[in-house]
DNA sequence: CTATGTAAACAAC
DNA sequence: GTTGTTTACATAG
């Protein structure tokens, strides 16, 4: 829209001088703007003790002995009512003491409770290995209030079950505990070496935390390097900005949080963004909040404030704390990149990468139809340190691709509309149904066939089969189509949406339907715009519907999973949009399963599904993420290492059938996913004529998945080779054409 | 090419 | 001024 003109003689400008140095100056400009807000105020006074105790003595009362037996290890013991800071500081201090070569490792005790010995830190003793280290070990200490961010309401309660990040699923408590693991892990890197870096601290410590249940927290130091604190204060972190966003909003107990508070977050968590970035980070933020579907502006009911929340389906709900310990903890390698980047002279900061060590592969979203209700878990774990690496690449990749909503507007049935955004769709709808809440809505609206290439063929042979959209869409038929056309047309058209004009959806959120999510480009190409650009309505939050699935954390969680049954795949169809513009290799495919996101829009509460099957997608096949079993179904999954390879995940494809497999022998699929293999298979690609029967609802998921892997792994070529060999008999299908008959060649298959 | 990061122009408030 | 969008360009992989 902007007319091209201004633009370029902006753009001209690059980047040359370096800026600047450092911080006080630039940075000046915000930074004072936020102050402490939202520390705790006893933290803080708190920290400033033990900072100034710190040398000597332990703050609070923390008493850090040498362990009896162990070697390298020492017992720290902490009175219930010291906080982080002052275990942050005792550990720091003990650490300058002892120096590199001291003991590297930390059991935490609290001192009001029993002793006990740390039930699930085993594995921290292995890490010693690394002389660098530091491992801390905590027993229990006592909730406390923590701080927490920003806007939680709620107070937390302690989460029971909760060891480790249990953000993701409990709201609060869990994301407390995160937060504070976060800081200390920062806090670890950074002052480890031994200085410190006061102000650092305490703004981190202000912050929350506390309240680590059980929790292991380890620090590193880099005590030899010496690369010194100061440069890793100073060092940007190794996230990026979405990463970092959806840390911050992960970290809240509601999912959500205000731009201002990103920012807040980012700063308190990353001392990097507050002192040494220059203010444009800020306007980072704001471009990715915009340019990322996952992210999704709600407005309060009242309209007035607008919180930025993270797709459901889209949302892996990582926290930084996570992504810290992955990395940590496989391998140090990766570790150590992240570490090392450092130190970039201020200009070349920018070339830093981003974080994440992308990965690549595979991406490729799967659907997961199903599901997640199921696989919801929070726990899990998160085998791969690449989470991190994943959620930026892969988040973001899914989010572009997919596109998933967009905004939101709370307004909910409940709630009004809010005046501006709202009335499209809504008009037309009849808010009111309400609709199974479920329903996924999917949205599915495009539907473009695609007619094209194989990869679409999956996709198309997909939708046949199912019918899925309709489904839901029953309920607010009219909307989905609308919603659709919408979407396309905005898309095709002209463009002119004018913002979020779209909003719709929400309708009564169930409804929904989706806008859609795509998008996309209008015109040609586009290769641009990378954005999304919906609004979201109303729905908003509180209500929390979503009990379906019940499980639950977060509410958002839920909403996610709704997802519904049949239809997983469908969307996904639908969204082969993009494959147009896609272009010839692969990037449908993945595009394709984005699709599933098409649904977009939706808002948390309300529509689940729509995103239903982004998420899995995305992320969440992909990722390792805990969330998203479904993988783990495929088994294989092996997170960590499936990432990277995807070959063999992908190929889930497997579910093919054997047969297929030892075509490819020369592959080394594993098949194990097997499970699905057998259903899946044929859905993936073919319409199954009998298909329906039982498993329908199954089927439907298998099939998303598997179609999901199908695509992504393969190119076409492969993915088509699959095709066929899965159904040999079948059907004919459309594909007809290029099918072979693999009988012939394979006798295992006729 | 894609994913990210930056900077900036605008539009609404 | 803040927030949100969108362009345009730069860079790394």
């Amino acid at each position: 829209m902007k007319t091209s003109p201004r633009r370029p003689l902006i753009l001209k400008r690059r980047r040359l001088p370096l800026p600047v140095q450092n911080a006080p100056g630039e940075t000046s400009g915000e930074e004072p703007k936020r102050p402490p807000a939202q520390q705790e105020p006893g933290q803080a006074q708190a920290s400033k003790e033990a900072a100034e105790s710190n040398s000597c003595k332990f703050p609070a009362g923390i008493k850090i002995i040498n362990h009896p037996t162990m070697p390298n290890t020492q017992v720290v013991a902490i009175p219930n009512n010291a906080n982080i800071q002052s275990i942050i500081t005792a550990l720091t201090a003990k650490g300058k003491e002892s120096g590199s070569t001291g003991p590297n490792k930390f059991i935490l005790i609290s001192c009001g409770g029993a002793p006990t010995h740390p039930p699930g830190p085993q594995p921290q003793a292995q890490t010693s290995n690394d002389p660098k280290r530091t491992e801390v070990v905590t027993e229990t200490l006592g909730s406390k209030p923590a701080a927490r961010d920003v806007n939680l309401p709620r107070p937390p309660e302690a989460l029971p079950g909760q060891r480790w990040e249990s953000c993701a699923g409990s709201e609060a408590a869990g994301c407390t505990l995160d937060n504070s693991l976060t800081n200390i892990q920062w806090l670890g890197k950074m002052s480890s070496d031994g200085l410190g870096p006061s102000n650092i601290k305490q703004e981190m410590e202000g912050k929350e935390n506390r309240h680590l249940e059980q929790s292991q927290v380890k620090v590193e130091e880099t005590p030899g390097a010496s690369a010194s604190w100061q440069d890793s204060a100073s060092e940007r972190p190794p996230y990026s900005y979405m990463a970092m966003i959806q840390f911050a909003i992960n970290s809240t107990e509601r999912k959500r949080m205000t731009l201002k508070d990103i920012y807040t977050w980012i700063e308190d968590h990353f001392p990097y963004f507050k002192h040494i970035a220059k203010p444009g980070w800020k306007n980072s933020i704001r471009h990715n909040l915009s340019l990322h579907d996952m992210f999704v502006r709600e407005t309060s009911a009242n309209g007035k404030v607008s919180f930025w929340t993270i797709h459901p389906s889209a949302n892996r709900y990582l926290t930084l704390d996570q992504v810290f310990k992955q990395q940590k903890r496989p391998n140090p390698e990766l570790r150590r990149n992240v570490t090392i980047k450092s130190e970039l002279p201020l200009g070349a900061r920018r070339k830093m990468k981003p974080l994440l060590p992308r990965v690549s592969s595979y991406l490729v979203p799967i659907q997961f139809p199903v599901n997640q209700s199921l696989v919801l878990q929070p726990s899990v774990k998160m085998p791969l340190p690449l989470a991190a690496s994943l959620m930026s690449s892969e988040l973001a990749r899914h989010s572009k691709r997919v596109r998933i909503a967009p905004k939101v507007l709370l307004a909910e049935e409940g709630v009004a509309p809010l005046p501006a955004t709202g009335p499209l769709q809504e008009d037309k709808l009849p808010l009111g149904e309400g609709l199974s809440p479920l329903l996924p809505v999917q949205s599915i609206k495009e539907e473009e066939p695609q007619p094209g290439e194989e990869t679409l063929h999956l996709g198309r042979p997909i939708k046949v089969e199912s019918p899925p959209l309709e489904e839901w869409p029953s309920p607010c038929p009219s909307i989905k189509e609308e919603s659709s056309h919408s979407w396309e047309d905005s898309s095709h058209s002209p463009t002119p949406r004018p913002k979020r004009s779209y909003s719709g959806l929400k309708s009564p959120a169930r409804c929904v339907s989706e806008m859609l999510v795509i998008k996309r480009r209008e015109g040609r190409e586009m290769s641009r715009s990378r954005r999304k650009q919906h609004l979201l309505p109303p729905c908003l939050d509180e209500p929390e519907p979503e009990l379906l699935f019940s499980q639950g954390p977060g509410a958002s969680q839920r909403a996610t999973e709704l997802t519904l049954p049949t239809e997983s795949s469908e969307p996904a169809s639908r969204l082969g949009y993009s494959q147009e513009e896609g272009g010839p290799f692969k990037t449908p495919i993945k595009e394709t399963l984005p699709i599933s996101s098409t649904p977009s829009k939706s808002v948390l509460p309300a529509t689940p599904e729509s995103w239903r099957l982004t998420p899995p997608a995305k992320v969440g096949g992909l990722e390792f993420s805990p969330v998203h079993h479904p993988q783990a179904a495929f088994g294989p999954l092996p997170d960590a290492l499936g990432l990277t390879d995807f070959s063999t995940t992908p190929l889930k494809s497997i579910p093919l059938f054997d047969s297929p497999r030892e075509l490819l022998s020369s592959e080394p699929f594993d098949l194990t996913s097997d499970p699905f293999s057998t259903s899946s298979p044929s859905d993936m690609e073919v319409p199954k004529p009998d298909s329906p029967g039982p498993e329908a609802a199954s089927l439907s998921a298998n099939r998303s998945l598997t179609e999901g892997l199908v695509l992504d792994t393969m190119n076409d070529s492969l993915s088509k080779i699959l095709l066929d060999i899965s159904f040999p008999g079948l059907e004919e299908d459309p594909l007809g054409p290029d099918s072979i008959n693999w009988a012939q060649f394979i006798p295992e298959l006729r």
